[in-house]
DNA sequence: ATCAAATAGTTCGATAGTAGAACTATATCA
DNA sequence: TGATATAGTTCTACTATCGAACTATTTGAT
């Protein structure tokens, strides 16, 4: 690709990445049950999908020091919607999982996001979706490796 | 589009859109200088390209509280990269723009986004990237909307 | 022309997320 | 066995955010 035309895509790709990420950050915002927070809610989320998982592993996949996980997990917990299980092998090991409550805030969550994300893609022919989904996921690969 | 597609969709297109911005999020902070922070830079770069915002306008945009931008413009006018111009007809109105300090900062911030971004998009053929971003400015003019 | 309502922006108090350093406890390995 | 690595927590400090209360100004209805 040419310079000018990367630049011009580069510019593009900034200004929908921004927009679309505090548009849809603030329609969760809105979705959201009074005591929960769309970080709280990716947490759940995350933990459903990957059943004991670590501090360790949140740290690696949100890309944050571990002391943020202990601090958001800390909420949770305190809120009994996940659970901490101790490995039996290995005491420095902490697994994390939702509660059975966790577990149907989740699932009324998902039903609502759902919703949410249906209204924006649902235009979209089905063609062109899976054009732009199968790139979506190569980029994300892309950051991923480095 | 039917059910079961929109759904796997919505799925993919979410674990996509968390995966990038998580990891966008960590190599944008480390690129920055000791004394910035990303929304900072944000800001500093929104009033690059639209020059004498307001703070009505920069909430809106942002989708936040115009008592957060209050917050967040106040650091950078401590830290004279933004200035606060009165309007001379409805005083209510004050004009925020860029101071020049403000405005290097950000041209060299540019340019190392725009080389880590590279990296990331020159994979890509060009017909791939443009289908692309047409396809996800699309979606962010539906996002506008609503 | 006046006064109620709307608008622009700030202040204040509270909370969440984050970093980073220091720390504890445990496991690994040379 | 002892040094080093790893998992997780605690603590302090800071930014971003909300929402309510506030000031100053403008707009608009009567």
């Amino acid at each position: 690709m040419e310079q000018a035309m990367l630049k011009d895509i580069i510019d593009r790709y900034e200004a929908a990445h921004f927009l679309v990420n505090r548009r849809l950050n603030a329609m969760f915002r809105e979705l959201m049950p009074e005591d929960l927070t769309v970080d709280q809610l990716s947490t759940l989320r995350y933990l459903q999908l990957h059943n004991r998982s670590t501090s360790s592993e949140l740290a690696d996949i949100f890309c944050v020091g571990k002391s943020s996980i202990t601090a958001i997990v800390t909420r949770l917990f305190d809120k009994n919607l996940i659970q901490r299980l101790p490995d039996e092998k290995d005491r420095r090991v902490i697994y994390l999982a939702l509660t059975e409550e966790g577990r149907q805030i989740c699932d009324h969550m998902n039903d609502k996001i759902d919703v949410l994300l249906a209204k924006y893609i649902e235009p979209f022919s089905e063609q062109e979706a899976i054009g732009f989904i199968e790139t979506f996921e190569k980029l994300a690969k892309g950051m991923m490796q480095s």
